[in-house]
RNA sequence: GGGCGGAUACCCAAGUGGCCAAAGGGGGCUGACUGUAAAUCAGCUGGCAACGCCUUCGGAGGUUCGAAUCCUUCUCCGCCCA
């Protein structure tokens, strides 16, 4: 850590300004030489689920930024990794997945950055899966040559592993050479593509730093190490869970239109930082986007809501959840963002009770949260409140546009198509 | 290998023979207030075409009129000793 004044070099001075520098092995050196020419930096990313979420959005956005300044980005994706299981920030031991499982996921997460990364000319980004190495090591010679530099004193003083001990949470072995293979990862990148830096989140910093301690001891170089502060939600909770689960960035586990109002619904108090992290609109704009207070602050959530969308789902998705949103919210419309479902013509003819209705929309989780629902007074047909759990629902209530609309509370629309058969 | 302590609903955590679909908290859902925010307040939060019925307290057996609670056994986990 240094530095007093601001970085000079762009990429630094990018990240600085939007809030993204969190710590840093030698800014000054970093700084120094990111300025000097094109450098290449990784960011390992775990390969536990089908799809990456918010939370990884703030890396990809990094490495992007790296990459806009003229410098070369790896995503390393941890096919090998993932196959340990990263104790940091985790109360208990995860199931391990299998091989299959991360390969499948790996190859659907490479698609993720293949978009938010340009791969082609001189700085193309690198998509990278540690376990075409890692998945060669010979143990014993593993130990020899890299366990050999490793203190186990050291490991236990890494938070990771130690806020475990200390809450007397098992960790296993397995888990414990976590930090161990991933300082290896850096080692390697360096020698295969000539990496000098590894970014990542604060919760990330010890893995850093141990892989920026082996490269000195085993290629005598001296590497990089910045992370960018973990982002919280304004109650102080880790971003990126909602009612729903995860956030995700893949357009079939999260529907763009819901992505959209992930945004569109955040914290007052957040909008300047995410407007900062999320979107590259100039940071002028964006502090004066920021300011703005009350009702107004919500025009502000909406640039943030359109741009995110826009960077990850394309131009049209994102004025696609707009419309929909001002359609839903405004007046008692809908737009084509919704989720809708067919139920068979015969069914609505003979009449589909309310409730079984919300269920099969995917609006209610059970009958029995259906009807609960519904005597909370909190379900709609037609923008029309529902009164009793069993009124049958018919061909009478499609509308003009073909379809029923179904709400479940004031933010979960979804539309009924009779199938035409 | 030995000793001890655990396993309860989405999570944490009470309950140690009937009043238990199971306290409390968190989370979530719905409503009021609002700005599709936050905070606050109120209700709800196993399932079922439902004033009743069915399934759940790690698994399998057993005792009992009756078991989350007692016994046996198995699995998994933690701590300590070797």
């Amino acid at each position: 850590m240094s530095v007093a004044g601001a970085p000079s070099s762009p990429f630094l001075r990018t990240i600085a300004e939007r809030g993204l520098i969190h710590q840093c092995t030698d800014l000054a050196a970093l700084d120094e030489a990111m300025g000097r020419g094109p450098q290449t930096a990784y960011i390992g990313f775990d390969l536990t689920a089908p799809s990456l979420h918010v939370g990884n959005l703030v890396n990809i956005m990094q490495l992007r930024r790296l990459q806009q300044a003229g410098h070369r980005p790896i995503a390393l994706l941890g096919g090998g990794t993932t196959r340990i299981g990263d104790p940091s920030g985790k109360d208990e031991m995860r199931p391990v997945l299998d091989a299959a499982a991360i390969q499948a996921n790996r190859d659907r997460i490479r698609g993720t950055f293949e978009r938010l990364l340009d791969v082609d000319g001189p700085n193309g980004a690198l998509i990278l899966d540690n376990g075409e190495w890692l998945g060669a090591l010979g143990y014993i010679d593993f130990l020899r040559d890299v366990g050999r530099h490793f203190t186990v004193n050291r490991l236990l003083a890494l938070e990771s592993i130690r806020s475990r001990l200390d809450r007397e949470q098992a960790l296993s072995f397995l888990e414990f050479n976590y930090a161990v293979v991933q300082a290896y990862d850096f080692v390697e990148l360096f020698d295969r593509h000539g990496c000098t830096l590894q970014m990542g989140g604060s919760d990330q910093w010890g893995n850093i730093t141990m892989g920026v301690d082996l490269a000195r001891r085993m290629r005598g170089a001296e590497l990089q190490g910045l992370t960018c502060p973990l982002l919280l939600t304004a109650d102080g909770k880790k971003m990126g869970k909602t009612e729903s689960g995860a956030v995700w960035l893949a357009a079939d586990m999260l529907s763009p239109y819901d992505y959209w109002q992930y945004w569109r619904n955040c914290d007052d108090a957040q909008v300047g930082q995410l407007l900062r992290i999320f979107t590259e609109r100039p940071t002028a704009e964006i502090d004066a986007l920021a300011a703005r207070e009350g009702r107004a602050l919500n025009d502000a959530k909406i640039v943030l809501a359109n741009e995110a969308t826009a960077l990850l789902h394309g131009e049209a998705a994102a004025r696609d959840a707009a419309a929909t949103a001002s359609a839903v919210f405004a007046g008692g419309g809908a737009g084509g963002g919704l989720p809708e479902i067919e139920i068979p013509r015969a069914d609505l003819e003979a009449g589909v009770p309310a409730f079984q209705l919300l269920v099969r929309a995917g609006l209610a989780e059970s009958g029995s949260d259906a009807r609960r629902v519904i005597a909370e007074r909190g379900a709609a047909v037609n923008g029309v409140v529902v009164a009793d759990a069993m009124t049958a629902v018919t061909l009478e209530d499609v509308g003009a546009d073909g379809t029923i609309r179904l709400a479940r509370g004031k933010k979960r629309h979804a539309l009924v198509r009779p199938s035409p058969a």
